[in-house]
DNA sequence: GTATCTGCAAATGGTTTGCACGCTA
DNA sequence: TAGCGTGCAAACCATTTGCAGATAC
């Protein structure tokens, strides 16, 4: 994992480079996704947003991830059950370990998958541009929670 | 791939052990899940249905869609662009090739990552229930068109 | 015969949008 | 000062739900 306060300062600069401008609210929204290994939801981005400057609105939060997920900036995990997540210190495909109770994400390390991508680009003459893995399981913590 | 009749069979072989009834409509859906192997949306579902049955509304496939959802006997894909696909025909964790273009979906034969399952199970002392792994490319048809 | 299923229409809820005002650069 | 960004509230839209009538078994 490579450090978090460079990983901002990254996310500042690109977004000046486009010509975007750097309000506070920005700022908070970039904070949180730059400096949170937990793969937020928006809401949860908002609650801790909103403690910095409680009068932002959902609205912007979303605008903002919204805008760093087309600049290529923020990895976008939805779920089957409508719920959705970020990743804004690692915006490129990893692997995840999702607990199916509690709803936590770890970055397993683990082999890329990226052979298999060349494979299918020579099987089936797909130009592969992404994948995603995604490992579903119970926690350590809820298992025994459970038991 | 199996004999989709005899996946078929099964689908309504196991709704009626469940004590649940086999209507028209049910059994036009449980036919486009297991004969298709485009991994259809539930609108596609709708209109495929309608062919046979043109009174069957949207509410009633959805609600099919969920009760086989339920009983494990479909696969549900939901992507980030909030549309969902379904497979009815292994509706198990399989690996998928899907044109980010045209939006058709793929079962590539492919080396299952069920030995990546186990190792997490042992590193990171998680219960694994299921996973998905995904890629996303364009396919040769899209290319060409591009061109 | 009766509990389940269907069709309709209304409700839901996360996300997006339109607009007038505010603030960055 | 010129626009871009914000906040608010309304719009969106796929999906779900409630209910009265229809139907599988």
């Amino acid at each position: 994992m490579s450090d978090p306060n460079v990983r901002l300062e990254e996310l500042v600069t690109r977004l000046r480079a486009l010509g975007h401008r750097l309000t506070p609210q920005r700022m908070a929204v970039l904070q949180t996704l730059a400096l949170s290994d937990s793969h937020p939801s928006v809401e949860q981005i908002y609650e801790r947003v909103k403690r910095d400057f409680p009068m932002t609105s959902l609205a912007t939060v979303y605008k903002t991830v919204t805008l760093l997920k087309e600049m290529g900036e923020v990895l976008e995990l939805g779920f089957s059950d409508d719920s959705r997540r970020y990743d804004g210190s690692k915006p490129y495909p990893h692997p995840h370990l999702v607990c199916v109770r509690c709803k936590e994400i770890l970055d397993p390390d683990m082999p890329s998958v990226s052979g298999l991508s060349d494979r299918l680009a020579q099987t089936r003459g797909y130009q592969i541009v992404g994948h995603r893995l995604d490992f579903y399981g119970i926690c350590p913590c809820c298992r025994e929670r459970e038991a």
